[in-house]
Parts: structure tokens; C-alpha cells; sequence
DNA sequence: ACCTGAACACCGTTCAAGT
DNA sequence: ACCTGAACACCGTTCAAGT
């Protein structure tokens, strides 16, 4: 059947992308299926396939959305009233983790097969995320710090993503009396110390 | 057809985790596959249903061999020569990580659907490994540490997971100048700080 | 030119039918 | 009693057929 034009391709890719980030946040990442994307937005799934490459696109669309809105909180942190300390971006950070936590985790489970090639304007926002917390170790590390900011950024992006995605899965409560928040501010504050040492 | 016999339950059963461990080593999580499993071992897909309640369990006695491994190790760096300190830990750590990089990746790739329910014998050898670490914390931490031994343990614990599979995806690599190795070994170095300060 | 939806090649899971 | 393997209900993906 068909010739509908009743969107343009830009329009149907937004509206699959909006479509799949509510159902994730509804729903789960385990129970998006590219047929349920279709029936929502009121197309075939071979449609899908006519502005998608495929449902990897998708998805690395869908999460580059979710990167981009916590990487603006954490730059509006930065940007209003006085500069944002380790456990205030934590703060940033755990929040958006837990109002889209299911879109969050999306992020992490439905990796690419080979980040290597991801696109320059996906590496880039990270990088910006990277850069906020970078800024916020340069100023209480001093002068000769131990580390380079730019490292221990790395550390504790990746440390509490450590955290929150074992967190996330109940992998620490079933070994741990502290609860994740409480465990994740350890570690800010211990990393924290560190630097200052 | 059948009534072959040739293996009892707990025969086959341990054919098929043993197969399913060394398909993952040897070929990613990512394709191993039920069908697959049944036709290395010489079964029909039907019985393994006979010999366990699902996929799910399968992977979750694979799992459980695969954390085995690695707190053995943990307990053996412990029992022979001087006390290990945090850096030792981690080599035995990252040294078994690059061993059986798949079948490690696979303990946190299939994660069960609710963890809060794991047999309390997996949770007690997830503890004995966390216990080692605990031990090494204690003895660097001195008569009134700010946290906890098994708290850092447990900070520790999450903190290397996220660096080691943000670095086995990929997704360090492409936002940071250091390896993986180079950020687990800053990371555990400024605990390491942080306890002693 | 564009969209459809049946068809394809899978998957984990079930269960009637064989020995 | 035990195992088989076809069948079921899915999945992402493709593509001939319609408008």
C-alpha cells in the first residue's frame, strides 16, 4: 500500500526516537521491541528500516538524547550560583539517574558492538560531560596534583557508573548494608581526600 | 525417541555448564545459544529443560563457577607469602579479568532478573571474595578509619567493576588517553590514599 | 517514490509422541 | 521414565508487491 508522506523522514526518526526514550522510561529497555515502536508512532516496522540503518541506530539516537540532557544539567550546575564541588555534581548525577533511571541504564546496557567507531558529536558530548567534573577536581587539587583532573575525572565517572549500574541491578544490596546513594557519596568523599592528600 | 541414560542429571548438567563456560570463553555471551549448548554435548534443545528450570539458571551455575574462580584466586593471593595490599588485589583482580575476559564479562552481562533472590550460596561467595578485600583494607586503615573496612571494600568492589566494563565495551578508550589498567591502578592507588589519610 | 506486511531466519520454551 | 524434535510464540530484518 502506502505513498502516506504524511511526515518527512526527519519527522518519522524524531517521533520513533521520542516513542522508544517514553517506552524505556515506562517500560524498560528489556521490553522495547522495534514492532512496538512501529505500532506506536502508526507505521509498519519495514518503515523503521526506510530512515533507520537499523535498530542499533535507533537506539545509539536514543541514548545520545539521554547524554545530552544529563550533560546539560550538569553544565547549568556550573553555570548558576557558585561552583559546583565533587559531591554537588554527584548530587546532579544521581538525581537524573534516579528520575530516568530506566532510560540511564538503557545507556550502558545496549552498548554498540564497537564504540571505537562512534560518532565525533556522541565522543564530544562526552567529553563536555567529562570536562564539568574535570573543572570541579582542578580547583580543589592544587598545584601539583598527584593526578592529572582530566584522569581522576575518569576515575570517578567510570567508579560511580561502577556504583550505580551494580546499584541499579541489586547487585549491591544483596552484599552491602549501605544503600547505593550512600555508597556513592563514600566514594566521592573518599576520592575527595585523595586529591586534597 | 530415547531413554538413553548414557549421563545422569547431574552429569548432563554439569556437560552443559562446562560447554556453556568454555562457548563463552571462546565466542562472547553474545552467541551462546541454548540450541548450541544442547548440540555440543549431544542433547537434544528439550532436555535441557529436563535437567534445569531455564536459560536463566544455566547461566546463573556458569556464572557461579566463573566467581568461584576468582575468589580463589583472591583467597590463594592471601594464604601464600606476605599479607597482600590493595595493588596486589588488584592484579590478581585485573590479571583474571584479561584471563577469561568473556566468561567475566558474562557474570555482569547476564545479570538475573531480580538479584534480590540469588541463592544465599552465591551471596556467601560473593562476601568471601569481598571478605579479602575487606582484611587488606583493615590492616592499612589503622585504629579509627572515616569508613568502614567493608564499606571501602564494597566501594572498592563497584568502583573497579565500572572501569573494568566501561574499559572491556570500549567506552573508555574513547574518551580517555590512559588504558584501562593505567585508571584501575590510579583508582585503587587513591583509595589506597584516602584510607590513610 | 514510498510504505506495507508477509516471509525469512532465527530465538527460548513447551509438550505430544516415541522407545 | 526419559529424551526427542516438531511446534509455538516470539524477535530483528528483508523485499516483492501494492498504491
Amino acid at each position: 500500500m502506502a505513498r502516506r508522506a504524511d511526515h518527512s523522514h526527519d519527522e518519522i526518526r524524531a517521533m520513533a526516537v521520542d516513542a522508544a526514550a517514553r517506552m524505556i522510561a515506562d517500560d524498560g529497555l528489556e521490553n522495547l521491541k522495534l514492532r512496538g515502536i512501529a505500532r506506536e508512532i502508526g507505521y509498519a516496522p519495514g518503515t523503521l528500516y526506510n530512515v533507520f540503518d537499523s535498530f542499533d541506530e535507533l537506539m545509539m539516537r536514543v541514548n545520545a538524547e539521554t547524554v545530552d540532557a544529563l550533560v546539560a544539567e550538569l553544565e547549568a550546575a556550573e553555570h548558576d550560583g557558585a561552583p559546583p564541588d565533587l559531591l554537588d555534581l554527584l548530587a546532579v548525577y544521581g538525581g537524573f539517574a534516579q528520575r530516568h533511571g530506566n532510560r540511564w541504564k538503557a545507556v550502558f546496557d545496549y552498548s554498540l558492538a564497537d564504540p571505537t567507531n562512534a560518532p565525533d558529536w556522541y565522543v564530544a558530548k562526552l567529553n563536555a560531560g567529562l570536562a564539568v567534573v574535570e573543572r570541579a577536581v582542578a580547583r580543589i587539587a592544587g598545584d601539583n596534583p598527584a593526578e592529572a583532573p582530566a584522569e581522576t575525572a575518569r576515575v570517578l565517572w567510570a567508579g560511580l557508573h561502577g556504583i550505580f549500574s551494580l546499584g541499579a541491578e541489586g547487585n549491591l544490596a544483596i552484599v552491602s548494608r549501605q544503600d547505593t546513594d550512600t555508597l556513592a557519596r563514600t566514594f566521592v568523599r573518599m576520592i575527595d581526600r585523595a586529591i586534597r592528600a
